[in-house]
DNA sequence: TTACCTGCAAACTCTTTGCACCGCA
DNA sequence: TGCGGTGCAAAGAGTTTGCAGGTAA
């Protein structure tokens, strides 16, 4: 999760892309850009409902689109949900679900090592990687398996 | 590809799941258990037409989360399609997407090797690997790559 | 002032469900 | 004959779009 951007800063970042300033706007990014988690359409029109940004439905999906646009975010369609999940971080990472809690998190590249044993007529473009698993206990370590 | 089933030994199949047999479940089933690959609602409900198999598309759904039920079908959403894509591979595997035909092939789990370096308190009971490729060229080799 | 954003509602797409009829066993 | 499968249509869920009015620059 990134630290909070003021609202100066927001402002600021939607005119860099070209991008209108509206109170909407910036209501949305200062939430979708720094408190959310993985937010659906629905998560940001709940918090909005209950911290008195007045928004529609359609201004919302509107606007998570335009941010994925202009790179400000990224859109997913998991396994799970069928839900559009949007994500704050724009660099390539995969996913982990908490199957208790139904909470993404994300796995950077690094956490991560794939090797396929395609033939070299596959040039790969990307690989998505969602994982599924529970909490068990606290010890940190690593894990290796199969799949 | 499985290889195709006679109408004989879809009927004993679908007796066996105790599922009634009709001539739109023999039908589908024949498509679907053999030559489909990878079907959605919409290809199977082509085909049907143009096959003279008659049969609505709730029916199709029906089936289809029949088979999916009895163990005989998976089904998956992907990331790049909003639509439910059945798979009569019931072995757990991984996709891949030739980007240039949007068809989908699947990987066995032995061509892909997986390592995730997570805290050992994720018990991990699922992965999913999603690759995006284009066809280059026919030689074969094995690729590495990290994700 | 003008371009474009917002809110509302309706349209759209995909999937599921309700119900009368029909077919398998 | 009876259970349950089928077809049709309508309902649901999620997302997109059209348009009149409002707001930023």
């Amino acid at each position: 999760m990134k630290s909070c951007l003021s609202v100066d800063q927001i402002r600021t970042m939607l005119r860099s892309k070209g991008l209108q300033v509206t109170s909407q706007r910036v209501a949305l990014c200062r939430f979708v850009l720094c408190e959310a988690d993985h937010p659906t359409v629905d998560t940001v029109k709940l918090w909005a409902e209950e911290n008195d940004v007045q928004v529609s439905q359609a201004t919302v999906y509107n606007t998570l689109n335009m941010l994925v646009d202009a790179g400000l975010m990224k859109v997913f369609r998991f396994p799970h949900s069928d839900r559009m999940v949007y994500d704050n971080n724009v660099h390539h990472h995969h996913h982990l679900l908490d199957e208790e809690t139904n909470h993404i998190l994300d796995l950077e590249p690094g956490q991560v090592n794939f090797y396929a044993g395609l033939s070299k007529e596959w040039d790969i473009s990307e690989v998505a990687v969602f994982v599924r698993a529970k909490r068990r206990s606290s010890k940190m370590d690593t894990a290796r398996q199969n799949i």
